[in-house]
RNA sequence: GUGGGUGUAGCUCAGCUGGUUAGAGCACCUGAUUGUGGUUCAGGGGGUCGUGGGUUCAAAUCCCAUCACUCACCCCA
């Protein structure tokens, strides 16, 4: 028992009890993206180290201390992809779909690692589901992605979810805001938190999202991003929420809202939940018109967002009364080793023909026992076939509901519950 | 990396201030006239009480250590 091998920390086995939820949770997001004429594009699990490292920014908890690298063999730093964003760019640039068509529209469903201490709604290895639009610079793409998101947790049954926004502007705006920033909290720096202070020198844009008390009570007074937005990135933000409005999406304006990685610029948002613990971010997205030039490709405006998908799964459990497996439609029940080819090709027959779902005895247990299982697999139908039956040459159909039993010659068993045989 | 909580059968847990063969519900298996289920009833298997050490005549129960899980901080999906 003690040299049992367990998972890794921080990973977690798919159990049939879930895994239906899973795969219909997955499928609603692949039919959703492809409704919105989104691309499915997957990216291998590990890339170079120097690819996140370069685009995610050196400063970052991501590239500083969480994530799984090690040396090659032929001493290449090889990494497990801690976000998707990076491989699909790294992807697009290599595979120069930026020259197929102005403007790409690319999904993907796929897990990532980070090595954090597990807590709810955070795993080590966990997936994400998410959007790249490559290409189009204007307001319109933003709203698309939003609206993408917003619109998959609507669907989805989930309510009380918050939107925040921010625009964190144009580089050049952003040095200069920074600038007052890092002006104003030396004045403080005494009674900024430690980690802060490294970050006024280092990236002083993420102590806005700090949660430290001292911090917090200091920012009050800190100036705002918002003023510091230059005409052009004024009058972007705003058409980006002129639409929202319109469409009927209610956001929260939030300025010191600053996605963790380096490479946005201009919108960013959120999507927040407060049902799922302390880890509330379903969905952190934004624009980053740089990274593609950044990682060798032309200069080429995008936005985007990653959600994750536990968390997402979380909620849904909340909702979803888990109703009984149906696991079989029909039960084979054979009483004698020799009903075995009979029970197989007649299952065989009413899979591959009619489609129904169907199990067969493979314990050789009990008539008794066979009959529970089935009842355990919900089954409407049993068939029997025992001794007398492959004498006579038909077998009982008995159904599992009002316990009638009819006979059936084995050849007829098709035309049986070909007609009007309700297996819903 | 830091802090809190928990660790008894497959699962959810009970076991008061230490006292004889460690319990319940669910699940599983068997049986209730020998080929008929879902209800009910009867019975059964399964635990070195996370691990190691200590206190004691005696520990699942007290103390220490250790590990695991979990929640939270940090950060993020």
């Amino acid at each position: 028992m003690s040299d049992q091998i367990r998972n890794i920390k921080g990973t977690k086995d798919l159990l049939p009890s879930e895994s239906r939820l899973w795969l219909e949770t997955e499928s609603i997001i692949h039919n959703f993206m492809t409704l919105h004429g989104y691309s499915l594009i997957r990216t291998p699990i590990f890339e170079k180290t120097e690819l996140f490292s370069r685009s995610i920014g050196q400063e970052t908890d991501i590239v500083n201390k969480e994530m799984y690298t090690w040396d090659d063999i032929d001493g290449t730093s090889l990494t497990l992809r801690p976000e998707l964003t990076a491989s699909v760019v790294r992807s697009f640039v290599q595979n120069h779909l930026g020259n197929l068509s102005p403007l790409n529209r690319l999904y993907y469903i796929d897990s990532s690692f980070r090595r954090e201490r597990p807590q709810k709604g955070r795993q080590r290895q966990f997936t994400q589901f998410g959007i790249e639009a490559l290409g189009s610079p204007n307001p319109e793409q933003d709203v698309e992605i939003i609206l993408i998101a917003s619109r998959i947790y609507e669907m989805l049954g989930i309510e009380d979810l918050e939107i925040h926004i921010n625009s964190i502007g144009s580089t050049s705006s952003r040095t200069q805001y920074s600038k007052s920033l890092v002006e104003y909290l030396e004045r403080y720096e005494n009674e900024l938190s430690d980690i802060s202070k490294k970050r006024l020198r280092t990236n002083p844009l993420r102590i806005l999202d700090s949660k430290s008390d001292k911090d917090i009570k200091i920012l009050t007074e800190a100036p705002l991003i918002s003023n510091y937005l230059n005409k052009n990135d004024r009058k972007n933000f705003d058409d980006i929420l002129k639409l929202l409005d319109d469409l009927g999406i209610s956001t929260i304006k939030n300025p010191k809202l600053v996605r963790g990685l380096d490479y946005y610029n201009g919108m960013t948002f959120e999507i927040l939940s407060n049902n799922i613990g302390a880890q509330s971010a379903l969905c952190g997205g934004g624009r980053y018109d740089k990274l593609v030039e950044y990682l060798g490709g032309k200069s080429t405006p995008a936005v985007g967002f990653a959600a994750g998908l536990e968390r997402l799964i979380l909620l849904l459990k909340e909702n979803k009364d888990t109703n009984p497996l149906n696991q079989a439609d029909i039960y084979i029940i054979a009483l004698d080793e020799s009903a075995n080819a009979y029970s197989f090709s007649i299952a065989d027959k009413l899979r591959n023909k009619l489609g129904i779902k169907v199990i067969c005895e493979t314990l050789r247990r009990s008539m008794k026992a066979q009959l529970r299982e089935a009842n355990k697999n919900n089954a409407k139908f049993t068939i029997l076939i025992g001794d007398d039956e492959i004498k006579s040459n038909q077998v009982i159909i008995k159904n599992m509901e009002d316990g009638t039993q009819t006979n059936a010659l084995i050849d007829d068993i098709e035309n049986y519950f070909g007609v009007d045989y309700e297996y819903k």
